[in-house]
DNA sequence: ATGTTTCCACCTAGGTGAAAACTT
DNA sequence: AAGTTTTCACCTAGGTGGAAACAT
């Protein structure tokens, strides 16, 4: 349950499906992004708690570039090496949650704040809504987004409503990936929770 | 654009796909109904003006009973002939639409608010979610309802607020069907829109 | 040759129409 | 035997991992 938060406030969140997660940190590591982009594994899961319930909230989340480096699977020794200097550090347009907005109340009435529908890609040309767009090979830590709206506001106008200085946020450590376009570790499997 | 209204008010819905059911009311007439729920063809599909844009309503849908008789397609006239007295009319729970609750400006916004997740069913033992339950054979309407709530409710708790006396309301002749197993009409296709 | 990306056949989930089964 | 319901194989859409292709 790694939390740091942005905007005091008793906003919290929390990361499910623990063990995967540790596991993935343990094991893997590695992401997987294509052309056409691809759903992340394990998924993003977190359960918010502390919003005031009347009030409305989108949620959104984004990737944070950990470092300018690049990474190499190396076999002999199965590790992640430096491998040079990677792309300038950006910024992208987060993913907004398809449930958004919505108030307090359902947000924390869910279980588990799902991001099973986002999908990362490596296609710098056409930006596609839904779609995270990632440097191969780079190192980055996923980071989740609740900030209060309008109660009017609707989803076509909630890219312009982002200001990340008036949000809650939450990364998870064990989120941590290195991007790859096809698996490195030939362990890697994919359970189910 | 066939509207009725129930409670005054600039409230209206247009049926949408005119040219399907339109078709649709005078080649077949028959919907299928299976034991695991199937969906509408064609699907429900309004637009919905006149609302208040910064109230939140939700959005439902129930099926009217006609009438109480039964029917059946006789095959070398191909029409539907009375085949003497069904079930009596009775109450079921409407199906409320997935988008709920939103404010006026997310309906409004819709170029079309579809019911394309609505399956119907005979299969009166389980009451499913999602699933509203229908007698064979018989004849019914699609009526649509919209009704305003407060801007905290949240889906779960939706069922309990329905309040038909306090909800504007549109019926669509062209949608009306007989409920039927299997096709009884072989010129039924299934053309898309 | 090695490291990286794209492509593609497999797999799965779920919707559909028609054959099979059931009923009266 | 006719009418009605259920079952089931086909089809489609979309996600996945590995094979093929590309690039350095």
């Amino acid at each position: 349950e790694g939390v740091d938060d942005g905007c005091g406030g008793g906003v919290s969140m929390q990361l499910l499906q623990y063990d995967l997660w540790t596991k993935f940190h343990n094991l893997s590591t590695e992401m997987i992004i294509t052309k056409n982009g691809r759903r992340m594994f394990p998924v993003v899961k977190v359960k918010i708690r502390g919003l005031r319930p009347e009030k409305t909230y989108m949620v959104y989340l984004d990737m944070v570039a950990v470092d300018t480096r690049r990474y190499r699977y190396v076999y002999p020794s199965s590790r992640w090496m430096v491998a040079g200097t990677g792309e300038p550090l950006g910024q992208h347009t987060p993913y907004i949650h398809p449930d958004s907005p919505a108030t307090g109340v359902q947000w924390m009435a869910s279980p588990a704040v799902a991001f099973d529908r986002l999908k990362l890609t490596n296609n710098k040309t056409r930006e596609v809504k839904g779609q995270i767009i990632l440097h191969s090979m780079q190192k980055y830590r996923t980071r989740v987004w609740v900030q209060e709206v309008e109660a009017g506001a609707c989803w076509g106008d909630l890219p312009h409503l982002v200001d990340q200085t008036h949000a809650h946020h939450a990364s998870f450590p064990e989120t941590t990936f290195i991007t790859v376009t096809a698996y490195q570790n030939q362990q890697r499997t994919g359970e189910a929770s």
